[in-house]
DNA sequence: CCACAATAGTTGTATATACAATTATTGACC
DNA sequence: GGTCAATAATTGTATATACAACTATTGTGG
Protein backbone atom coordinates (compact mmCIF):
# COMPACT_ATOMS: atom_id res chain seq x y z
CA UNK A 1 0.00 0.00 0.00
CA UNK A 2 2.89 2.19 -1.32
CA UNK A 3 2.04 5.39 -2.61
CA UNK A 4 5.45 5.24 -4.87
CA UNK A 5 4.02 1.36 -6.33
CA UNK A 6 0.74 3.39 -7.70
CA UNK A 7 2.56 6.64 -8.88
CA UNK A 8 4.65 3.92 -11.20
CA UNK A 9 1.85 1.97 -11.97
CA UNK A 10 -0.30 4.67 -13.21
CA UNK A 11 2.32 6.22 -15.07
CA UNK A 12 3.07 2.85 -16.77
CA UNK A 13 -0.12 2.18 -17.58
CA UNK A 14 -0.50 5.27 -19.36
CA UNK A 15 0.71 3.41 -22.99
CA UNK A 16 -0.24 5.97 -25.43
CA UNK A 17 2.52 8.46 -24.08
CA UNK A 18 4.58 5.48 -23.20
CA UNK A 19 4.64 4.73 -26.66
CA UNK A 20 4.77 8.16 -27.97
CA UNK A 21 7.99 8.46 -25.56
CA UNK A 22 9.36 5.08 -27.03
CA UNK A 23 8.96 6.11 -30.60
CA UNK A 24 10.73 9.20 -30.42
CA UNK A 25 13.40 7.89 -28.38
CA UNK A 26 13.52 5.15 -30.43
CA UNK A 27 13.90 7.21 -33.83
CA UNK A 28 16.22 9.27 -31.82
CA UNK A 29 18.77 6.10 -31.43
CA UNK A 30 18.82 5.03 -34.87
CA UNK A 31 18.96 8.32 -35.59
CA UNK A 32 22.39 8.62 -33.86
CA UNK A 33 23.61 5.31 -35.13
CA UNK A 34 23.49 6.20 -38.50
CA UNK A 35 24.99 9.79 -37.55
CA UNK A 36 27.90 7.91 -35.85
CA UNK A 37 28.72 5.73 -39.11
CA UNK A 38 28.01 8.06 -41.35
CA UNK A 39 30.58 11.32 -39.47
CA UNK A 40 33.77 9.20 -40.47
CA UNK A 41 32.77 10.34 -44.27
CA UNK A 42 31.69 13.53 -43.18
CA UNK A 43 27.91 13.21 -44.70
CA UNK A 44 24.54 14.14 -42.18
CA UNK A 45 22.42 11.30 -42.56
CA UNK A 46 20.37 13.98 -44.92
CA UNK A 47 23.07 14.34 -46.95
CA UNK A 48 22.76 10.40 -47.27
CA UNK A 49 19.64 9.93 -48.16
CA UNK A 50 19.67 12.21 -51.10
CA UNK A 51 23.05 10.75 -52.16
CA UNK A 52 21.45 7.59 -52.11
CA UNK A 53 18.08 8.90 -53.84
CA UNK A 54 20.22 9.87 -56.67
CA UNK A 55 22.09 6.59 -57.01
CA UNK A 56 18.74 4.49 -57.51
CA UNK A 57 17.88 6.80 -60.13
CA UNK A 58 20.54 5.25 -61.90
CA UNK A 59 21.80 8.69 -63.62
CA UNK A 60 18.84 10.10 -64.21
CA UNK A 61 18.23 13.54 -63.10
CA UNK A 62 15.90 14.47 -59.99
CA UNK A 63 14.59 18.20 -59.50
CA UNK A 64 14.75 19.45 -56.10
CA UNK A 65 10.83 18.80 -55.24
CA UNK A 66 11.51 15.06 -55.82
CA UNK A 67 14.74 15.30 -53.54
CA UNK A 68 12.41 17.23 -50.36
CA UNK A 69 9.04 14.47 -51.09
CA UNK A 70 11.37 12.07 -50.72
CA UNK A 71 12.64 13.26 -47.26
CA UNK A 72 11.24 14.83 -43.96
CA UNK A 73 12.69 18.25 -44.24
CA UNK A 74 11.52 21.37 -45.68
CA UNK A 75 12.27 22.81 -49.80
CA UNK A 76 14.31 25.74 -48.62
CA UNK A 77 16.86 23.38 -46.63
CA UNK A 78 16.53 20.77 -49.38
CA UNK A 79 18.58 23.91 -51.16
CA UNK A 80 21.23 24.10 -49.31
CA UNK A 81 21.51 20.44 -48.40
CA UNK A 82 22.05 19.99 -52.49
CA UNK A 83 24.27 23.15 -52.24
CA UNK A 84 26.57 21.43 -49.71
CA UNK A 85 26.78 18.39 -51.21
CA UNK A 86 27.51 19.98 -54.98
CA UNK A 87 30.78 21.97 -53.27
CA UNK A 88 31.81 18.38 -52.04
CA UNK A 89 31.72 17.51 -55.70
CA UNK A 90 29.07 15.00 -55.23
CA UNK A 91 26.14 15.81 -57.52
CA UNK A 92 25.59 18.30 -60.34
CA UNK A 93 22.98 20.72 -60.07
CA UNK A 94 22.27 22.04 -63.58
CA UNK A 95 18.82 24.35 -64.55
CA UNK A 96 16.50 21.90 -66.79
CA UNK A 97 15.95 22.87 -70.58
CA UNK A 98 12.77 22.25 -70.97
CA UNK A 99 11.43 24.25 -68.01
CA UNK A 100 14.19 26.86 -66.74
CA UNK A 101 11.97 26.57 -62.97
CA UNK A 102 13.26 23.56 -62.50
CA UNK A 103 16.34 21.89 -61.88
CA UNK A 104 18.32 18.90 -62.75
CA UNK A 105 20.27 16.79 -59.91
CA UNK A 106 22.59 14.35 -61.05
CA UNK A 107 24.92 11.89 -58.73
CA UNK A 108 28.52 12.47 -59.95
CA UNK A 109 31.47 9.81 -60.33
CA UNK A 110 32.82 11.09 -57.33
CA UNK A 111 29.73 10.43 -55.63
CA UNK A 112 29.07 6.72 -56.95
CA UNK A 113 32.84 6.18 -55.67
CA UNK A 114 31.84 7.59 -51.92
CA UNK A 115 28.98 5.46 -52.07
CA UNK A 116 31.16 2.06 -53.13
CA UNK A 117 33.92 2.76 -50.35
CA UNK A 118 30.69 3.43 -47.94
CA UNK A 119 28.65 0.35 -48.66
CA UNK A 120 30.18 -2.82 -46.76
CA UNK A 121 30.71 -0.25 -43.55
CA UNK A 122 26.96 1.08 -43.98
CA UNK A 123 25.26 -2.61 -44.06
CA UNK A 124 27.39 -3.55 -41.31
CA UNK A 125 25.76 -0.73 -39.33
CA UNK A 126 22.58 -1.03 -40.93
CA UNK A 127 22.41 -4.86 -38.89
CA UNK A 128 24.05 -3.63 -36.02
CA UNK A 129 21.43 -1.59 -35.37
CA UNK A 130 18.73 -4.45 -35.50
CA UNK A 131 20.55 -6.67 -34.32
CA UNK A 132 18.64 -7.82 -31.42
CA UNK A 133 15.38 -8.09 -33.33
CA UNK A 134 14.92 -11.64 -35.26
CA UNK A 135 13.57 -12.02 -39.04
CA UNK A 136 9.95 -12.24 -37.43
CA UNK A 137 10.62 -9.48 -34.89
CA UNK A 138 11.30 -6.98 -37.88
CA UNK A 139 8.17 -8.18 -40.08
CA UNK A 140 5.93 -7.63 -37.09
CA UNK A 141 7.60 -4.35 -36.26
CA UNK A 142 7.30 -2.89 -39.78
CA UNK A 143 3.70 -4.04 -39.88
CA UNK A 144 2.69 -2.07 -36.69
CA UNK A 145 4.89 1.07 -37.67
CA UNK A 146 2.81 1.18 -41.17
CA UNK A 147 -0.15 0.55 -39.23
CA UNK A 148 0.16 3.58 -36.54
CA UNK A 149 0.29 5.88 -39.75
CA UNK A 150 -1.89 4.34 -41.97
CA UNK B 1 9.95 -20.49 -55.29
CA UNK B 2 11.15 -18.57 -58.57
CA UNK B 3 7.91 -16.27 -58.27
CA UNK B 4 8.43 -15.58 -54.35
CA UNK B 5 12.18 -14.24 -55.72
CA UNK B 6 10.72 -12.23 -57.83
CA UNK B 7 8.36 -10.71 -55.75
CA UNK B 8 10.89 -10.17 -53.24
CA UNK B 9 12.89 -8.37 -55.61
CA UNK B 10 10.39 -6.62 -57.01
CA UNK B 11 9.41 -4.64 -53.19
CA UNK B 12 12.88 -3.32 -51.22
CA UNK B 13 13.20 -5.84 -49.41
CA UNK B 14 16.41 -4.92 -47.37
CA UNK B 15 14.76 -5.40 -43.96
CA UNK B 16 17.47 -3.88 -41.57
CA UNK B 17 17.17 -0.48 -43.56
CA UNK B 18 13.41 -0.72 -44.00
CA UNK B 19 13.33 -0.91 -40.71
CA UNK B 20 15.48 2.35 -39.95
CA UNK B 21 13.64 3.91 -42.51
CA UNK B 22 10.24 3.24 -40.84
CA UNK B 23 11.50 3.88 -37.52
CA UNK B 24 13.40 7.31 -38.43
CA UNK B 25 10.00 8.38 -40.11
CA UNK B 26 7.46 7.42 -37.58
CA UNK B 27 9.83 9.03 -34.73
CA UNK B 28 9.58 12.33 -37.08
CA UNK B 29 5.62 11.68 -37.33
CA UNK B 30 5.29 11.49 -34.10
CA UNK B 31 7.57 14.48 -33.11
CA UNK B 32 5.52 16.70 -35.62
CA UNK B 33 1.80 15.41 -34.15
CA UNK B 34 3.30 16.19 -30.80
CA UNK B 35 4.78 19.80 -31.87
CA UNK B 36 1.55 20.64 -33.70
CA UNK B 37 -0.57 20.26 -30.49
CA UNK B 38 2.09 22.30 -28.15
CA UNK B 39 2.43 24.98 -30.39
CA UNK B 40 -0.99 26.52 -29.35
CA UNK B 41 0.95 27.39 -26.05
CA UNK B 42 4.21 28.01 -27.62
CA UNK B 43 6.03 25.18 -26.13
CA UNK B 44 8.37 23.13 -28.03
CA UNK B 45 7.99 19.16 -27.04
CA UNK B 46 11.81 19.51 -25.75
CA UNK B 47 10.27 22.73 -23.17
CA UNK B 48 7.18 20.90 -22.66
CA UNK B 49 9.25 17.40 -21.38
CA UNK B 50 11.38 19.49 -19.26
CA UNK B 51 7.77 20.72 -17.21
CA UNK B 52 6.40 17.46 -17.14
CA UNK B 53 9.95 15.96 -15.30
CA UNK B 54 9.34 19.39 -12.95
CA UNK B 55 5.88 18.34 -12.44
CA UNK B 56 6.66 14.59 -11.85
CA UNK B 57 9.22 16.02 -8.87
CA UNK B 58 6.26 17.22 -7.22
CA UNK B 59 7.83 20.89 -6.14
CA UNK B 60 10.88 18.72 -5.21
CA UNK B 61 13.83 20.62 -7.38
CA UNK B 62 16.03 19.09 -10.39
CA UNK B 63 19.48 20.03 -11.16
CA UNK B 64 20.82 20.65 -14.83
CA UNK B 65 22.25 17.34 -14.84
CA UNK B 66 18.92 15.45 -14.25
CA UNK B 67 17.31 17.32 -16.34
CA UNK B 68 19.37 16.21 -19.43
CA UNK B 69 19.75 12.92 -18.75
CA UNK B 70 16.10 12.41 -18.87
CA UNK B 71 15.91 14.43 -22.46
CA UNK B 72 17.98 13.54 -25.72
CA UNK B 73 19.60 16.99 -26.01
CA UNK B 74 22.68 17.82 -24.94
CA UNK B 75 23.61 19.77 -21.53
CA UNK B 76 24.46 23.42 -23.33
CA UNK B 77 21.28 22.94 -24.56
CA UNK B 78 19.46 22.15 -21.85
CA UNK B 79 20.46 25.45 -19.99
CA UNK B 80 19.39 27.42 -22.91
CA UNK B 81 16.07 25.58 -23.03
CA UNK B 82 15.84 26.42 -19.27
CA UNK B 83 16.57 30.01 -19.68
CA UNK B 84 13.88 30.40 -22.21
CA UNK B 85 10.78 28.63 -19.63
CA UNK B 86 12.19 31.03 -16.78
CA UNK B 87 11.82 33.83 -19.49
CA UNK B 88 8.14 32.61 -19.56
CA UNK B 89 8.05 32.52 -15.73
CA UNK B 90 7.20 28.90 -16.04
CA UNK B 91 9.95 27.61 -13.62
CA UNK B 92 12.41 28.94 -11.38
CA UNK B 93 16.37 28.65 -10.88
CA UNK B 94 18.53 29.00 -8.23
CA UNK B 95 21.50 28.44 -6.96
CA UNK B 96 22.08 25.47 -4.67
CA UNK B 97 22.97 26.12 -1.38
CA UNK B 98 24.98 22.85 -0.45
CA UNK B 99 26.56 22.65 -3.74
CA UNK B 100 27.07 26.34 -5.54
CA UNK B 101 27.99 24.65 -8.90
CA UNK B 102 24.41 23.22 -9.00
CA UNK B 103 21.12 24.90 -9.75
CA UNK B 104 17.73 24.53 -8.81
CA UNK B 105 14.86 24.15 -10.75
CA UNK B 106 11.70 24.54 -10.11
CA UNK B 107 8.16 24.46 -11.62
CA UNK B 108 5.76 27.69 -10.76
CA UNK B 109 2.59 28.09 -10.01
CA UNK B 110 1.97 29.42 -13.74
CA UNK B 111 3.89 26.29 -15.13
CA UNK B 112 1.31 24.01 -13.17
CA UNK B 113 -1.72 26.27 -14.22
CA UNK B 114 -0.65 26.10 -18.25
CA UNK B 115 0.11 22.13 -17.30
CA UNK B 116 -3.56 21.81 -16.06
CA UNK B 117 -5.10 23.67 -19.08
CA UNK B 118 -3.02 21.42 -21.77
CA UNK B 119 -4.08 18.03 -19.69
CA UNK B 120 -7.16 17.31 -21.54
CA UNK B 121 -5.92 18.35 -25.19
CA UNK B 122 -2.74 16.80 -24.32
CA UNK B 123 -4.27 13.33 -23.91
CA UNK B 124 -6.51 13.60 -26.78
CA UNK B 125 -3.81 14.12 -28.96
CA UNK B 126 -1.74 11.30 -27.40
CA UNK B 127 -4.27 8.79 -28.04
CA UNK B 128 -4.91 10.00 -31.16
CA UNK B 129 -1.53 9.76 -32.35
CA UNK B 130 -1.63 6.00 -31.65
CA UNK B 131 -5.12 5.63 -32.46
CA UNK B 132 -4.62 3.24 -35.19
CA UNK B 133 -3.36 0.47 -33.15
CA UNK B 134 -5.06 -1.68 -30.55
CA UNK B 135 -4.25 -1.90 -26.59
CA UNK B 136 -2.34 -5.58 -27.82
CA UNK B 137 -0.69 -3.84 -30.85
CA UNK B 138 0.59 -1.08 -28.39
CA UNK B 139 1.99 -3.66 -25.90
CA UNK B 140 3.51 -5.56 -28.94
CA UNK B 141 5.16 -2.81 -30.32
CA UNK B 142 6.33 -1.38 -26.98
CA UNK B 143 8.16 -4.58 -26.01
CA UNK B 144 10.00 -4.82 -30.28
CA UNK B 145 11.52 -1.20 -29.45
CA UNK B 146 12.46 -1.68 -26.16
CA UNK B 147 14.16 -5.15 -27.32
CA UNK B 148 15.53 -3.11 -30.15
CA UNK B 149 17.04 -1.21 -27.91
CA UNK B 150 18.09 -3.70 -25.20
C1' DC C 1 -1.97 38.77 -75.79
C1' DC C 2 -2.24 40.35 -71.22
C1' DA C 3 -3.22 39.88 -66.42
C1' DC C 4 -2.79 36.83 -62.99
C1' DA C 5 -2.49 32.38 -60.77
C1' DA C 6 0.46 28.37 -60.20
C1' DT C 7 4.82 26.22 -60.03
C1' DA C 8 9.84 25.71 -58.74
C1' DG C 9 13.19 27.08 -56.23
C1' DT C 10 15.93 30.65 -53.33
C1' DT C 11 16.97 33.86 -49.70
C1' DG C 12 16.38 36.24 -45.08
C1' DT C 13 15.76 35.67 -40.36
C1' DA C 14 14.98 33.82 -35.99
C1' DT C 15 15.66 29.94 -33.44
C1' DA C 16 17.76 25.32 -32.35
C1' DT C 17 21.43 22.29 -31.95
C1' DA C 18 26.14 20.09 -31.71
C1' DC C 19 30.67 20.49 -30.35
C1' DA C 20 34.41 22.57 -28.06
C1' DA C 21 36.34 25.71 -24.94
C1' DT C 22 35.67 28.11 -20.65
C1' DT C 23 34.27 29.43 -15.86
C1' DA C 24 33.29 28.30 -11.21
C1' DT C 25 33.28 25.30 -7.47
C1' DT C 26 34.29 21.19 -4.96
C1' DG C 27 36.79 16.79 -3.93
C1' DA C 28 40.93 14.31 -3.16
C1' DC C 29 45.38 13.19 -1.96
C1' DC C 30 50.25 13.87 -0.90
C1' DG D 1 47.07 23.62 3.00
C1' DG D 2 48.17 23.71 -2.01
C1' DT D 3 47.87 21.47 -6.36
C1' DC D 4 45.25 19.18 -9.54
C1' DA D 5 41.46 16.40 -11.16
C1' DA D 6 36.40 16.06 -11.30
C1' DT D 7 31.95 18.02 -11.41
C1' DA D 8 28.28 21.38 -12.91
C1' DA D 9 26.94 24.56 -15.75
C1' DT D 10 27.68 28.34 -19.26
C1' DT D 11 29.26 30.59 -23.43
C1' DG D 12 31.09 30.92 -28.33
C1' DT D 13 30.71 29.40 -32.85
C1' DA D 14 29.42 26.98 -36.81
C1' DT D 15 25.84 24.68 -38.77
C1' DA D 16 20.87 23.18 -39.27
C1' DT D 17 16.17 24.01 -39.50
C1' DA D 18 11.44 26.19 -39.78
C1' DC D 19 8.78 29.71 -41.54
C1' DA D 20 7.80 33.44 -44.41
C1' DA D 21 8.76 36.46 -48.03
C1' DC D 22 10.73 36.67 -52.40
C1' DT D 23 12.38 35.88 -57.53
C1' DA D 24 11.84 33.69 -61.80
C1' DT D 25 9.33 31.14 -65.03
C1' DT D 26 5.37 28.94 -66.96
C1' DG D 27 0.39 28.03 -67.52
C1' DT D 28 -4.29 29.80 -68.32
C1' DG D 29 -8.73 32.21 -68.81
C1' DG D 30 -10.93 36.30 -70.67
Amino acid sequence: MSSNNEKEKSVEHNLPLTTINNLLSTGNWVYEKSAEQLKQYALSVEQYNVLLLLKKLNGEPANLNTIQNSMTSKMSNTTRLVEKLRLKGLLTREQSIENRRKVEIKITDKGLLLFAQMESAQMKTEKEIVSKLTKRDLVTLNKLLNKLRS
